[in-house]
DNA sequence: CGGGGGAGTTAAGCTTCCTCAACATTCTTG
DNA sequence: CAAGAATGTTGAGGAAGCTTAACTCCCCCG
């Protein structure tokens, strides 16, 4: 079972994905992506930039002459639009359906969303959008899930249809405030 | 703009989880941790699993004499049980909310398990138990919301609340299909 | 009770991603 | 057009997590 290893092993890292993503903005805002500019961007030293740019260029991601202007490949194109649409998509579903405070659901998108599958965002871009359309049923859900209570209620076997043994709410709820103390710190 | 930063200053790495979880496991299937069953359950070698141990130890979360059991501290204990709820709340979610293939889901799960804040988790497995409860609301929105087509349809501005201006949608499902290659390459 | 063998540890080395300090290049401006 | 300011690169070094190889420890068996 390791799964889990597989996390080194991704297309590209956390870092990565983020580097890929100041390009594209950058190259957006102001035409053109420079070594300083992706580093103040980001907040790291240009050395710091130079050397992931020779990384990214080995993986076939960017483009990048001495003392010149990055430029995407086709591949790191489409990787950045990707990450970045998977970004959008589970921050308005955080914010929008599950209704976590804009900070945190920023937070949360910014840590998975190199790491969520196509598959699974899209799934979760299909839900939102239904979910935010104006079909009756879709409608009559929110409204109901809006006013329904927040505790989980009887943990009796079988009670919840998720948690199903134990309860699952106890473990996280618990941390909720130590998280809010530590953002209070 | 830095959020993206703190990636790295995270309670607990990746590989940090799921030693924990594997003590924890390990703890419950064999009634103690030691370090080459650990080694074993993760796939690691020994010494890397010593290393990571001291490293454990060091941030409070097991304790661990030489050549003996490893044991979880309350803090410890806490992070597991956290992470794991978390990977059971999400997979949970992704298959029978979204209906992405249980490998698939499971997989993400796996990668982003230590990620979620515990506030969105808590939301998460909220809505999961209120969809998978028998309230009439949910049930129908279920209903609907499966026999709805998959497709975006129209995406002049405005057409979807989520994309709003470009179809996310399109940089997605253009990966879906490279993934799928790869799985099956 | 003294080995032998398995369990565990240490040591050295690799990769990633960052840092700072020094050096090289390019731009700008007098 | 040349000097100094900006910009960029190189190099050395550090932390995290892994690896393999070699060593140490513990325990059980004859």
């Amino acid at each position: 079972m390791d799964i889990w290893k597989r996390f080194g092993e991704k297309e590209v890292s956390h870092s990565m994905a983020h580097y890929l993503q100041a390009v594209a903005s950058l190259k957006q805002e102001k035409g053109h992506a420079r070594v300083g500019d992706i580093a103040s961007h980001l907040g790291v030293s240009k050395s710091g930039v130079t050397s992931m740019l020779r990384s990214l260029q080995t993986r076939g991601l960017i483009s990048h002459e001495k003392y010149g202007c990055v430029e995407l490949t086709p591949a790191g194109q489409r990787l950045a639009e990707r990450t970045e649409s998977s970004r959008v998509v589970i921050t308005r579903f955080l914010t929008e359906i599950l209704g976590v405070p804009e900070a945190v659901a920023s937070e949360d998108a910014c840590m998975i969303e190199h790491l969520v599958s196509p598959q699974v965002t899209v799934e979760l871009l299909r839900l939102t959008s239904f979910l935010r359309s104006d079909h009756a049923a879709a409608r009559a859900f929110l409204e109901a899930y809006r006013s329904t209570p927040h505790e989980c209620g009887d943990h009796s076997p079988d009670a919840c249809a998720v948690c199903q043994t134990s309860c699952l709410r106890d473990s996280l709820v618990r941390d909720i405030g130590e998280a809010a103390e530590r953002a209070g710190a």
